[in-house]
DNA sequence: TCTGGGGTCCTAGGACCC
DNA sequence: TCTGGGGTCCTAGGACCC
């Protein structure tokens, strides 16, 4: 577990040119940091913000020291729990951790573009500016004064390499790749430091010699092609830290959902036909609340065993009413579920989005 | 007493149209 | 006997991320 807040500037060498300059923000264990902001006398313990054990909950966010005893994001709480008996297991607090990544956000919208990625992390492009590197530390020292949370920094010509510099710090790091050392930075890393390379891929990796960065950038591409196809030259150039994505603000959002998973599995219809109404006005609620409407409308089933099913269905119309979707939610439930076979989980999605502005200007 | 909930993107096959 | 192709929409599943 990396643990200094010293800068660390691997290869720094005079001040380089920066073609782009990209700040990858990442809040320290934030779930827990921003708890430990209203409960300080938490501080110091074993603390991990998830559901319960005995809700089939997983753990969200660990602090540093219930990660000694090998607790880590997205573990089941009962896993948790067994590793640290005396851990101490409290709830999101939502309307504080909005809070507090609004007050992120708006103090990087202050230095330039900003792309959110989720509640804790961004990409800020400082581009065109002329000292990227105290832009960096600047921001770091704002948000920490400002909100009196921890955060990790990274700063270099392209996201995938800030992203990994923001990690590579942590925690309270300050990292910096100037342009130039990209590769170099990224050779001695395992493969899977590279966002978007996950568990699966990382294994078909190293099942063919390749563990690290480096060797994945010196690989050849007809090995690469062979392995991966068109994703094994997309593969190689992350490796290689080349990575041409903008920062880009304003996503379009694409899917709404509310899935929802049982303290005990359910086999009872009349039970399941009541949440999958639940769930259908959930995503109801959700479109209306942001202005859209919805084309498709998907059910989402998993059985005792952890295998999952999606079957959706695209309306001859956009719509964003209750009656629509636990309509369509509930036909497809009768038509898919076998009567009897107990369920683990069931959700209700929606896609094919539009905003209701676009919406009626179509009707029209 | 394993395994949340909210997303994005990609692939692949079939239907359908020109 | 032949069985083109490209484009778009739709569905389902899987990998991945936070």
């Amino acid at each position: 577990m990396p643990s200094s807040a010293q800068p660390k500037e691997p290869a720094a060498a005079g001040e380089a040119q920066w073609p782009r300059a990209i700040l990858h923000l990442d809040m320290d264990a934030f779930f827990v940091n921003v708890h430990l902001l209203d409960h300080p006398q938490h501080a110091g313990l074993p603390l991990v913000v998830g559901g319960r054990p005995e809700h089939r909950g997983v753990v969200a966010a660990a602090s540093y020291e219930a990660r000694r005893f090998g607790i880590q994001s997205a573990m089941p709480m009962r896993t948790a729990v067994q590793r640290c008996p005396s851990l101490l297991i409290v709830g999101h607090s939502w309307p504080r951790i909005s809070e507090c990544s609004q007050r992120v956000m708006a103090i990087l919208e202050s230095f330039g573009p900003i792309e959110p990625m989720s509640v804790d992390e961004a990409y800020v492009d400082l581009s065109g500016t002329s000292e990227p590197r105290h832009l960096a530390q600047a921001i770091k020292a704002r948000v920490r004064q400002e909100t009196s949370l921890p955060a990790s920094v990274g700063l270099a010509a392209c996201k995938l390499v800030a992203k990994v510099a923001s990690d590579h710090g942590k925690p309270d790091g300050y990292t910096v790749v100037p342009p130039g050392s990209e590769a170099g930075f990224l050779a001695p890393l395992p493969v899977r430091a590279i966002h978007g390379v996950g568990p699966k891929t990382a294994e078909r990796l190293v099942a063919i010699g390749l563990s690290t960065c480096g060797q994945l950038a010196a690989a050849s591409p007809d090995q690469l092609s062979l392995a991966f196809g068109k994703y094994g030259e997309v593969l190689r150039r992350l490796a290689l830290g080349e990575d041409t994505r903008p920062v880009s603000q304003g996503h379009a959002r694409k899917s709404i959902s509310s899935e929802t998973t049982f303290d005990r599995d359910i086999a009872d219809g009349a039970v399941l036909a009541d949440r999958v109404t639940e769930l259908a006005r959930d995503a109801g609620r959700s479109l209306r609340r942001r202005g859209m409407a919805a084309k498709t409308v998907a059910v989402k089933f998993r059985w005792a065993d952890f295998t999952t099913y999606t079957r959706q269905r695209t309306l001859a119309a956009f719509t964003d009413r209750d009656e629509d979707l636990v309509r369509v939610a509930l036909d497809l439930w009768r038509e898919h579920w076998p009567a009897g076979q107990p369920i683990r989980l069931l959700g209700v999605g929606v896609s094919g989005l539009t905003t209701k502005g676009r919406q009626l200007a179509l009707d029209l």
